[in-house]
Parts: C-alpha cells; sequence; structure tokens
DNA sequence: CTATACTTTCAATAATTATTGAAAGTATAG
DNA sequence: CTATACTTTCAATAATTATTGAAAGTATAG
C-alpha cells in the first residue's frame, strides 16, 4: 500500500471513529495527522492537507490544545504557529479519559445527586430513587478508577491492563 | 422535589450524556425513561412521555433493543408490545461496553492492522508504521480488558473496580 | 509607531442527523 | 377469510451541528 493511500485511510477511519464518540469530525482528522506527522504542522499545513478551512482548523486545533492531547511547538526563524500531537498512547488516553471524565461523568454524578432529593413515597419516587441511587454509585465508582487511572504510572498501568 | 420535576431532569440530563457520547437524545432519553419505570411500557407511552412521534418512538425502541439493554415484555391480555430496560447497572455497563467494542473498537483496529501494510522506507513511513502501531497494540490490550469484563462475574468486576 | 504576518471570531450557509407522520406491512381476533 | 389493532418503513422536513471565509483583532519585525 503506497503511503499516501495509507495515511488517508488512517485519517478517514480515525474521524470516523471520533464521530461516534461524540468529537466532530474534523477534530479527530486533525488529530490523526498529527499523530502521524514527524515534523509541528502549521494551521496551513493542516488546512492544506485536510482541505478544510482556516477558521475550521484554526477552532479544532484549539479544541485539542484544550483537550491537552495538542500542543503549540516553536519553530526557531518561523513566525507562524506549529502543533504537536502528543505522541505516547498512553499519555493520550490518560488525558481524554481525564477530560471525559471531567466534562461529562461529574455533570451527570451531580444530576444524580439532586435528583435524590425528590420527595414523595409512591411506588414510583421507590423505584426512581433505587435506580438513580444505583446509577450515581456506579458512576462514582467508574470515576474513582478513571481517577485512579490518570494519576497512575504508566508501567502498573500496562501490567494492569494485562493482568485484567 | 416534585416526582415529576426530578424524572425530568433525569431524562433531560441522560439524554445529554448520551449525545456527548455519540447516541442519539431520544434513544437515550427513552432508556432513561425505561429505566426508571417501574412497569413495562408501550410504544405509545414513550411517544407520550416524551412527546415524540410514533416513528421515532418505535425506531430506538428498537436501537436499545439491538443493543441489547432493552427487552420485550409481554403483558397478559395486551396485543400491544411492552418494553423494559435492563435494571441491573453492571449487566447495562457490560452490554454496552460489549456492543462498543464489537461497533467500534473493532474496525478501527481492523483499519490499524490494514495500513500497517504500507510500503516505503522514509522518515515518514516509519513514523507512521510506529504509531499506527502503537496505536494498534493499545487498542487490542484494551479490547482484551473489556473482553474479560464483558465475561466476567459481578462481584469480582465490584471488587476490582474498588481494589483499583 | 507602522506595516504586515498571523490568529481569532462569528454571521451566513452548508452538511449532517434526527424527527415526523402517513402509507404500507403484519399479525391476531373472531 | 376479513376487519382491525398494531408495527414498521421511508420520503419529506425540521433541527442541529459543522464549516466557510471575510472582517476584526493581535503581535511582531523593523
Amino acid at each position: 500500500m503506497e503511503y499516501d493511500e495509507a495515511k488517508h485511510k488512517f485519517i478517514q477511519a480515525w474521524g470516523t471513529l471520533g464521530s461516534s464518540w461524540g468529537i466532530n469530525k474534523a477534530m479527530a482528522q486533525i488529530h490523526a495527522l498529527l499523530l502521524i506527522s514527524k515534523q509541528p504542522l502549521s494551521t496551513e499545513d493542516v488546512m492544506e492537507e485536510l482541505q478544510i478551512s482556516r477558521g475550521n482548523a484554526n477552532m479544532n486545533i484549539r479544541a485539542l490544545i484544550d483537550w491537552g492531547i495538542v500542543q503549540k511547538e516553536l519553530i526557531v526563524g518561523e513566525r507562524k504557529e506549529h502543533f504537536v500531537a502528543i505522541k505516547d498512547v498512553w499519555e493520550l488516553a490518560r488525558q481524554v479519559s481525564k477530560e471525559r471524565r471531567k466534562r461529562e461523568i461529574e455533570p451527570i454524578v451531580r444530576v444524580l445527586n439532586e435528583v435524590q432529593a425528590v420527595t414523595g413515597d409512591t411506588d414510583s419516587v421507590r423505584e426512581f430513587k433505587k435506580m438513580t441511587g444505583e446509577l450515581k454509585d456506579f458512576s462514582l465508582k467508574v470515576d474513582g478508577a478513571l481517577d485512579k487511572f490518570t494519576r497512575s504510572d504508566k508501567n502498573w498501568f500496562f501490567k494492569m491492563l494485562l493482568k485484567l
């Protein structure tokens, strides 16, 4: 397989994967592109490679930086900003789970806590409290496990994954 | 807090959570509704509660059944189909991770394998092979861990989560 | 300070995805 | 077999989300 074909296939697939996990396609594709790039890329490089507009490239690069999985890298003698992706797969997973924990698990736990304050003593209310309570307990357990994971050491984690 | 308010809040939050994980809102909301319902609900019940159309209700109930997290339940003397959600949170998580594994991890691993067949011996190609190789290894490890999880026993899993 | 290279914002628009609801399909009662 | 209760499909449409690109903003060179 030619390099260009392989690259294209990979970027495409990464974009699709992103989409089905609620990450927009351009963002996932920029990430894919940076992952396999040896040198830092500028916004223009990204625009050209993926055939997207300046605004789109800029916004999604910012989003990737927000997620902590892409960083700016200065190139001496160049005024344009350049970007690199975190290449360490473990570090990437750590960062992603850290962010999702913050963005998605925390809010749902907050709501589950709030709605526990429901009043009344009907069957419906009892069922509701039971279910939301169990969901909350479970979410907290998962949250705790992910927290430990994001703080953990790389080797420990890989040994864990294998042992599992 | 009144039951209706709590219920509404929960359904709303579950829908939002679903959206940010790539599950459509109606589907997540129907799931939320069934989770907290003591009795099996018919398509009409769902339509009424969530104020959605018949087609929408029907399609998303089917999708939930496809995911293995909602089941039909016959009510004697009733011709309409009724539905219940799996109430066991652990079982729910198991089923969801099983499906996502099949639907998302397997395809990306397949692509990562394919693109490994890239030819050439430039820096770009070497970097590409390295990165996609590492992503594949990682994905396979996660896949393996999830597989073990989906086959595992409930108590083992909770002990695991806590130990983690 | 000024010119200019570069980045960001954002209203308009395009693309995608979800939803509707009526028509077609299916299955059960009698 | 027929009437009817119920389910499914799907083209049209609505709603949402992503993208564009030009204008405004910012920062650096000189």
